[in-house]
DNA sequence: CATATATGTAACATGTATGTTACATATAAC
DNA sequence: GTTATATGTAACATACATGTTACATATATG
């Protein structure tokens, strides 16, 4: 795997990775609240707002955030298409299982007879 | 965070914790064409199977896959809650994000009067 | 214009997750 | 009952992600 920022994964794959962090997790779900400066969503966090600006290059790369720079300040977003991949994922993923479940459980009940 | 299954992680966090490693993230989509043994699962992907079998422990940890052992097979499958969660999850911040934003503009307009 | 503020980046240190090989255990097969 | 198969676990090595401190850059502020 890549030191930076995993370029080669699919895009799926990659919000899972950048959500898989338990501090971007948190900043995810602060930034939810509303855009926000980057000092706004480090002040919450114990670790050092440096470290919190790589998670959110993380975030940007990973197509999660997106930020608008305001003179010296940087805004950032949340970018809805997120969402809305996420829950296709699951799903996707909640009917392949359910469709193969049933395929499953007749096959098995064939075998029992 | 502690070595092996970070339990201090809420749920959904470990969800997304064990789903944001592509050979986890893999597995489960393969895992989800049925249920399957560990050899099985270890066959198509390139490293050990011991390190499979981890990862399978990882999965199961966070309560995304459970294992049924049938004598000397332990037969995989995974829990459908996983999907209802991250579901609900996206969903949540969808809407949370989307109410954000109305009231974040109405901000703005507020403010170039 | 000098100083303070906001923020990203670089360099470095370190913990920890992930991989491997070797081993243990249990069950099936012969 | 001896051997082969399926699988998890332990011990260990290592890469890489994440944290910190120091620095660079740009924009406000006085």
């Amino acid at each position: 795997m890549k030191a930076q920022p995993t370029p080669d994964l699919d895009l799926i794959e990659q919000k899972f990775f950048a959500l898989g962090d338990p501090a971007r997790f948190a900043i995810v779900k602060r930034l939810a609240t509303g855009p926000q400066t980057a000092g706004d969503l480090a002040e919450p966090f114990a670790i050092s707002r440096p470290a919190i600006s790589r998670h959110l290059r993380v975030l940007r790369e990973a197509g999660i955030a997106r930020a608008e720079v305001h003179g010296r300040e940087w805004w950032y977003s949340l970018d809805p298409a997120t969402f809305r991949d996420v829950r296709n994922w699951a799903e996707e993923l909640q009917e392949m299982w359910a469709q193969a479940l049933v395929a499953f459980k007749s096959y098995v009940e064939e075998q029992e007879e």
